[in-house]
DNA sequence: CTAGTTGCAAAGAGTTTGCATGGCG
DNA sequence: CGCCATGCAAACTCTTTGCAACTAG
């Protein structure tokens, strides 16, 4: 294995570029790689999947996974928020930060779990989705 | 697709079986097959996929996503907790239902998002891998 | 120039589906 | 007896890897 991240070039740019610019929201590779081709950017698939696991391995993105999905990556912020994940749509929903680190204070004292608050994931239903389907 | 769950066959008891048999844990196709086989069960792994997803569409079970390996199922039980996944050792740990309880309960007033505390998913390092790594 | 990086194509892992056989009610 | 469930094998999807060409420093 290389000495991934050395060189700053123009892919890892790129891929840098794009989470920033989609901040806050959980793109799928595919996602990625058409919102950098969008913007003119020659890049591959591979580049974009290594790329971003070099980045979630070095902190620069969170890595969410939706079961039955694709994996979703964001860019980490400082103080980001955790995710809530909608079962019905798919959607994926910023946690607050306040809320998030609490829970993991909290977790570390009673489990010795040192969990990463910007990783915390809660799956159910949002907003929408409650109001379309109300009782049921 | 048939109406799914409609007959109590011999494979669908012994799915049931397992998960009850692993309460708290969080076990993978693979060992559940495994399981099932070893007390005697004839079960093909096609079944073991689909009759988990049944549960689990059902309510009876608990699906969990670890980044970059298999699903965990786990049974869903009355005040059932939530889970903490090491992202170093892949272990899954039991979250205590009274803290996802009470997340969820915070989210819901402050983000309108409906979320399911038995499916609160932290991910983190586990006790054991932060005496291993210690300070790194 | 040297070592890291890219990206195509192919391999791999986990999961789902088609379909004929078998079982529940 | 009808319809659902099972399970093998094959298909599928997402992701990773091998390798030769390329590029940053």
């Amino acid at each position: 294995m290389p000495d991934r991240g050395k060189y700053r070039t123009q892919q890892r740019k790129l891929v840098d570029e794009c989470l920033a610019r989609h901040a806050g929201e959980y793109l799928t590779v595919d996602l990625a790689l058409a919102s950098i081709r969008e913007t003119g950017g020659s890049i591959g698939r591979t580049t974009v999947y290594r790329t971003l696991e070099d980045m979630v391995a070095g902190g620069c993105a969170i890595k969410v996974c939706v079961p039955g999905g694709e994996a979703r990556y964001r860019i980490a912020e400082e103080g980001a928020a955790g995710q809530l994940v909608c079962l019905e749509c798919g959607r994926v929903l910023p946690l607050d930060c306040r809320t998030a680190a609490g829970l993991a204070e909290h977790v570390f004292e009673h489990h010795g779990f040192e969990a990463d608050p910007s990783r915390t994931v809660l799956y159910g239903r949002c907003a929408d989705c409650m109001g379309a389907n109300g009782g049921c």
